[in-house]
DNA sequence: TTGAAAGCGCTAACAC
DNA sequence: GTGTTAGCGCTTTCAA
């Protein structure tokens, strides 16, 4: 591996010089460039970004840590912010959970001795938030999808996207509505709740707590859908704080011989692809993912950049995706 | 940020007695030890691993180029490459190609920079083998699930797939198969269709031209199973060289009114978790991503270790799954 | 068991 | 426009 000596030496010329001509800090001769240039091609030359890393202390690396990368939901995420990286010239060093908020934890310090420039954290949503912020960063960090109080973060309005489901469902003529709500220990799932409550009201309705089934944010949750159908006077329609969470449910409503929306209406959340592919195609609350990637590495390295550490929210607003899962109540429910 | 000068001084020792105290090259005597790990505590000092980089030429991290991290598919791979290389103390540098050839190179190129040990790629698949190889990798590299002629290699036993698909299927009693191909030009799914239609020959059958559908591996070409269904003579069963597009290929039959498996059976390929979300659920050939990540990992640190150089060439090897998307041929069919 | 010193590849003053 | 020089934080002989 050919350093930048080798390059100085086959060029003829110092090794600033050949450092001067990469940085562009000062301005090179026609002459001695077509020689570099030369030296490089010939020699195969690639700067060694440990070594600048060390004489700049900034390796233009972000560490991502997520819960789950095999979620499609935050695959999709992971992909948009890889792609912001690419563009604004940042590598991206990603480590993922698996869910685990000890594991969380030992990720980020030794992410930490990297010496990466920030951080994007989605964080498991289990941890006390505080034990987060009391670490103590030496970098700065922006929370993506989950907000943590007091801290940069980039998420989509989940309350805003709870009120445009209830409002979607309550102007459909559904009354009795059911809640699949996953795991009510997930801020976002909490603001989404709060938000179709508040929405609910407004159309002077509410969900009793037998119509709430609480979980995890998984498949086997949403087909605990059973349990509301069972009830004496079953919803016509049930929201799902997300996609998955829905597709559990429409899996165990079609067990159940139960149409989907002839019998009962369904919203999900998310809209990841598969909300797509179901027929009809799932009714859900988007969140825009491009966006919320993009924003978080922008917002990060603004952080890098400038050393404004005054914590910045931003919320992406949600935006209702009507398909085929939804429809008026039927007279007779 | 301290540095192991800071630790020495607050210690009362020499930076290299620290050295010695962290890589274990020396004995530390016990009243040291803790006169270090005290100043270690208190200055919150961690290793500057950029510089120790510098010193010992090897990053101890590896680079992973994959093609689209928001297929399923490629996400579960990753997420058990992540997981290995936690487990080995290696950190994972990851690039998202986006399934562009042009931009693939670039990573490759950009990776190399960042002077890491070794690295791990999904290639496209749609450039020619032979320039991936011409680049001359200064670092080893192991191709995963996709392989290249000649050089390291990771994957699944596609051939042996493809025939376990058709066994199945030829079993069951059925004669007219179609085949919803994807992407011709990838290799893995050659190689699906190879193994398919070798092992049908041994029960005397064979798919014609007209039977096979080819597109991308994607789920609106699973939906031109369309042109399928209109033949004269339409096929009672499908082999889809993966889930996603067996999955458009359901779909399509939804709207068409045709029910899996009573009037066509339907078999898939890779075993993604949605295979299962499917009512009935989807039979498929499942590929062992686990095993497949972290067998990637383990041979390339090899090769990053011993400068063993000679290419590997692992195969997983596949198993069939059966679940309710296939059935015996109808006896009016 | 501990320390002094050299150097990994690069950049940024500062001189010329 | 170009070169000299020092030093980023660490490890590793080699001596003491």
């Amino acid at each position: 591996m050919s350093t930048i000596k080798d390059v100085a030496r086959r060029a003829g010329v110092a090794p600033s010089t050949v450092s001067h001509y990469f940085t562009g800090n000062a301005r090179v001769s026609e002459a001695t460039r077509a020689k570099i240039e030369e030296a490089v091609r010939t020699l195969g030359y690639r700067p060694n970004l440990a070594a600048r890393s060390l004489r700049l202390s900034q390796t233009h690396t972000i560490g991502l840590v997520v819960p789950n990368i095999a979620n499609p939901f935050f695959a999709e995420i992971v992909q948009s912010i890889g792609f912001a990286c690419q563009q604004l010239g940042y590598s991206l060093l990603l480590a993922d959970s698996g869910n685990d908020e000890r594991r969380e934890l030992e990720l980020l310090q030794s992410l930490y001795k990297q010496h990466i420039d920030g951080m994007l954290i989605i964080h498991t949503g289990k941890r006390d938030e505080r034990s987060l912020m009391a670490t103590n960063p030496p970098i700065p960090i922006v929370y993506v999808d989950r907000e943590v109080d007091g801290l940069s973060s980039v998420t989509s309005d989940n309350y805003a996207g709870g009120r445009l489901a209830a409002r979607h469902l309550a102007g459909l003529g559904h009354r009795r509505i059911g809640i699949l709500a996953g795991d009510p220990h997930v801020q976002n799932v909490q603001q989404r709740i709060a938000g179709f409550r508040d929405e609910l009201k407004e159309f002077g309705l509410s969900v009793g707590p037998k119509y709430v089934i609480n979980g995890s944010q998984t498949f086997e949750t949403g087909r605990d859908v059973q349990f509301l159908m069972v009830l004496s006077k079953p919803p016509t329609a049930i929201f799902a704080t997300n996609d998955i969470i829905a597709l559990g449910a429409w899996n165990k409503l079609c067990d159940m011989k139960l149409r989907v929306p002839e019998d009962i209406s369904l919203v999900g959340y998310d809209n990841i692809d598969m909300a797509e592919w179901t027929v009809p195609p799932l009714t859900t609350v988007a969140q825009d993912k491009r966006e919320l990637g993009r924003q978080s590495v922008v917002r990060l390295i603004r952080e890098i950049q400038v050393k404004d550490s005054t914590p910045t929210v931003i919320h992406i607003p949600p935006r209702l995706i009507v398909r085929g899962s939804t429809a008026t109540r039927r007279s007779g429910a």
